[in-house]
DNA sequence: ACCGTGACTGACG
DNA sequence: ACGTCAGCCACGG
């Protein structure tokens, strides 16, 4: 409504919160759920605001091939993969193995 | 108001 | 199959 300042931000950080403990989801999958398909840079950018936000688990959302390429963002370089194996999800070499598994898709199961 | 940047994605060679 | 190029949207200076 009024001044939304990054409304497109909130809306991102609302779906991250939803993501189930044990999920994960891709920065496209999260853009298409906003309407911006092609925003999923943006998608990103908006997780580099999210560390403000302790309520969002930017953890659990990596790119559509599942490898956290936003783990040196994370604030470390290990931090953001052993974030996801205390949650069950198990990464080798910065990319989630089973990621098909573990995919949350917002537009399929929000 | 314009330009540059960025945690991406898909297509091409 | 792998590597490279271009396109896309939103925010900050």
């Amino acid at each position: 409504m009024t001044a939304p300042e990054s409304d497109f931000f909130q809306r991102v950080y609302a779906v991250v919160r939803t993501i189930p403990t044990g999920r994960v989801t891709s920065y496209g999958a999260i853009a298409r759920y906003l309407g911006s398909a092609g925003g999923a840079r943006t998608v990103g950018y908006a997780m580099n605001a999210a560390h403000s936000l302790p309520d969002v688990p930017a953890h659990r959302v990596v790119n559509r091939l599942g490898i956290l390429t936003g783990k040196h963002h994370f604030g470390g370089f290990t931090a953001m993969q052993q974030q996801l194996e205390a949650e069950g999800i198990r990464v080798e070499d910065d990319q989630i193995q089973d990621f098909a598994r573990h995919f949350w898709d917002p537009v399929t199961e929000l």
